[in-house]
Parts: structure tokens; sequence; C-alpha cells
DNA sequence: CTTCCACAGGAAGGTCTGGCGG
DNA sequence: CCGCCAGACCTTCCTGTGGAAG
């Protein structure tokens, strides 16, 4: 039930299959299929479909006796010139070829070598590039997607697959046109498609009887609100079977899809509330020392950027940081935002200003919890706000 | 209808870091 | 080892603006 578990059957992707296979099919006369783009978000098995095109297309190819291979990187494990060059070429190792070292040549050497070896095999070639948009500098694209003027016996295409629509704008032109011979969009799917998928699952990894019938469908319709991510989807019914059987249950109710949800939630927010900078930090525990004293008082007036850089900037003070400046932190609160660890909605208050009114979209003793051993928090806790929303 | 608050958020430019070619 | 450059991170300066109050 792992989303990296690869089914037979991709249910609703057949449009898509048809599509790339039928783009790449020239492949099995050897001739060079055109190069391909791929846009969808996560989750909408991009990479599920070209690896699927690719396995069957290299066994008929085994049939027929022609020369088809299938090189699937992901950009954002190997992301420069030289590193992929490398992955490429040896992928086509075999015992009597050295293997090209992960650094120590010039990048020519490892692109002639790379040239070499493809040559020799002969035949069709198609590189996967998975999260291409992660790739540094577009040279490497470049060179790759220029490599068939060197080759005299084989022959190599492409597929991009990004989940970005707008990565093609910033490249070069020329990349851009020679990549972009046929666009696929993978749309998102729906609840009712990603229903569908649950079901093959659970046919195969869980036994009968151990789900209830409204599970699946409140899987499907979270992860429907997800940009239709059937990862989502997937992983929120396996982790609900996870509790289920923690628990010695043997049947998968509702509430454990909740609960399941919330751990994923909690989850990302931890992630990204560890991982953040020093200023961002003492920005979110200026919002938290407000919401905090607000909920004390139970008076509800909402959080402004004036406030939040006021007690900002007392924390500064007393912590010895040097403070940035309230553009910046303007800028700082809207990434909070798009990370979707606090909400800042920009709101006219007439005579008195336009500003954002903020919140934390989790609950303030989640963030406290999490930031419990932070070192930057440890300083700061016993500081609390006074009527004037001042530090003391 | 006008005023005017308290910012939003664009533009341009400075500083620093880290990778890269020579 | 050095100079160059891109990109991250900030600052300075700026113009724009929704809507309650007057």
């Amino acid at each position: 039930m792992r989303h990296s578990f690869m089914p037979d059957i991709l249910p609703h992707r057949d449009r898509e299959i048809n599509e790339i296979a039928s783009i790449m099919v020239p492949a099995l006369r050897g001739e060079t299929p055109s190069n391909i783009f791929i846009y969808g978000k996560t989750g909408t098995g991009k990479t599920a479909v070209v690896k699927f095109v690719g396995g069957e297309l290299e066994t008929k190819g085994k049939e027929l006796g022609k020369h088809i291979n299938f090189v699937y990187i992901n950009c954002e494990v190997v992301d420069t010139q030289y590193r992929l060059l490398q992955n490429i070429a040896n992928h086509f190792i075999n015992e009597w070829d050295e293997r090209i070292p992960f650094t120590g040549w010039p990048t020519d050497e490892v692109y002639s070598k790379l040239i070499e070896k493809i040559d020799r095999i002969g035949g069709v070639t198609t590189v996967i590039l998975d999260e291409v948009d992660k790739l540094k500098g577009d040279e490497a694209l470049y060179n790759l997607s220029r490599i068939n003027i060197q080759l005299k016996n084989a022959k190599v295409s492409i597929v991009g697959i990004s989940n970005d629509l707008k990565f093609t704008e910033f490249l070069d032109p020329r990349v851009k046109s020679s990549l972009g011979e046929e666009n696929i969009i993978f749309p998102p799917y729906d609840a009712a498609q990603l229903q569908d998928i649950l079901l093959q699952r659970v046919e195969m990894g869980l036994k009968p009887n151990s789900i209830d019938d409204d599970v699946i469908p409140l899987c499907a319709a979270l992860a429907a609100q997800e940009h239709g991510d059937a990862r989502r989807a997937l992983d929120l019914l396996r982790m609900s079977a996870e509790i289920a059987e923690r628990k010695g249950l043997d049947k998968i109710t509702k509430s454990f899809v909740r609960v399941a949800q919330n751990k994923i939630e909690i989850d990302r927010v931890i992630e990204v509330v560890k991982t953040l900078p020093t200023q961002s930090k003492l920005i979110l525990i200026s919002i938290l020392l407000r919401e905090r004293h607000d909920n004390k008082k139970s008076s509800n007036n909402p959080i402004n950027t004036g406030e939040v850089y006021e007690i900002y900037k007392d924390l500064c003070k007393k912590t010895r940081i040097d403070s940035l400046t309230q553009r910046r932190v303007a800028d700082l609160i809207s990434e909070l935002d798009m990370l979707g660890i606090i909400t800042a909605r920009v709101i006219s208050k007439g005579r008195y200003g336009r500003t954002r009114e903020i919140k934390l979209s989790t609950d303030a003793d989640e963030i406290t919890r999490i930031l419990k051993n932070d070192e930057v928090y440890l300083n700061i806790s016993n500081y609390k706000i006074n009527a004037q929303t001042r530090l003391i």
C-alpha cells in the first residue's frame, strides 16, 4: 500500500498511457521518438505512467530484438550536469567497462564517454528526467538535447517530468523548443477516481471485510481536496490501517482516517517549523506569544503585521539578534503563510489602514510543543506580553 | 464624496556565499 | 589559488489602496 509500489494496472490513466506510448512507439522501428514534457501535480501518476510505458516498450523491444533502453533519473537527487551525465553513462555499465568516477573528470570527457557508450550499444535510448525543474542550470538539458547530432549508431530521446507548469518559461528557448516537442498534462484525480485507485490497492493489500464502507470515500475526498493527490490518498489509507493494527483491531473505521489525516498534517508542521531559519522562527514565536496573550484575555482581536513587528523587534533586542526591516518581515510572514503554518489575509480597516490579519493555522499548544526544545525558543519562552503589547 | 491610515508589495540595488572555470 | 558570477538574502525607497470616518 505504499505509493512507491507500482501496480500492473493504473486506473484512469489510459489516455495518458496511450498518448505517451504512441509518441514512443517509433523507437520499436529504430526511429527517434519526439522528446516529451510531462506536467502534473504530485501524486497524479506521472512517474508511474512513464515507468509503466517504459517497461512495456522494453519488453516489446526484446521480443523484436531491438535495443530499447530506459534510463530513469531523479533530478532532485542528481542535480548537476556532471552527475547527470555520469549517471546516464554508468547505467550502461558492463564488466569490461570502466565506471565513471563521481568526481574528477572534466565534464566534456564524461560527455564524450557517454556518447561513445551509447553509440556502442546502439538502438534507442530514452532518458527520463524526473523533477527536471530541480536540475541546476539548463546547460545540461541543452547538451543532452543536442546529443543526437553526435551519435552515429544510436538515438536518444528525452522525457522531462515536472510539477511546475511555469518551468519552461525561463528556460533557454533552444532547449524549450527541443524538449517541448510534445507536451502532456496530467490532470489531478477527482474523488471518484481516487476511490478506484484505493479499491484496487485494498483488494491487493487488505483482508476482506477489514474496512468500513465509508473509509475509502473519506480518504478519497480528503486527498481530492489536496489537489487530487493519489499519494496522499494511499498514505491516509495505509496509516489508518497501521493505526488499527497497532490498536489490535481488525477493522479500519472512519475515525482512524481522521487521526491519520491529523498526524500527516502535524508531521508536516513539525518538519517545517524545525527547519525554519532563525529570523522566521522569531517571527513565528512573536505571533505565538501574541496569540497566547490574546487567548488569556479571551479578547479576540486579530493580529496584524505592525503588532507582530513590534513584538519581533523586542524579541530581537532581548536576544541580541539583529532585527530585519518591516519590509523584510512582511515577506517572511508571507512565506510562513505559503508554508501553511499561519494564515495571513489582507484586510482593510478603513480609516485605520490596510494590513494583514495573521492567525496560526495550527494549534498554538502544538507549535509550543514543537518548539519546546528549540534553541531559539528556550531563550525566550519566559517572556510575556503586556497590555500595550510590549514584551515583559 | 473625500481623506487618510497602515500597511501591501513592486523595483532596484547592496552584500555574502559557494560553485566553477581557468 | 583567484576572479567571476549566480542566487539567496536584505535594505531603501517607493507607489498603491480598501474602506471607515468625517
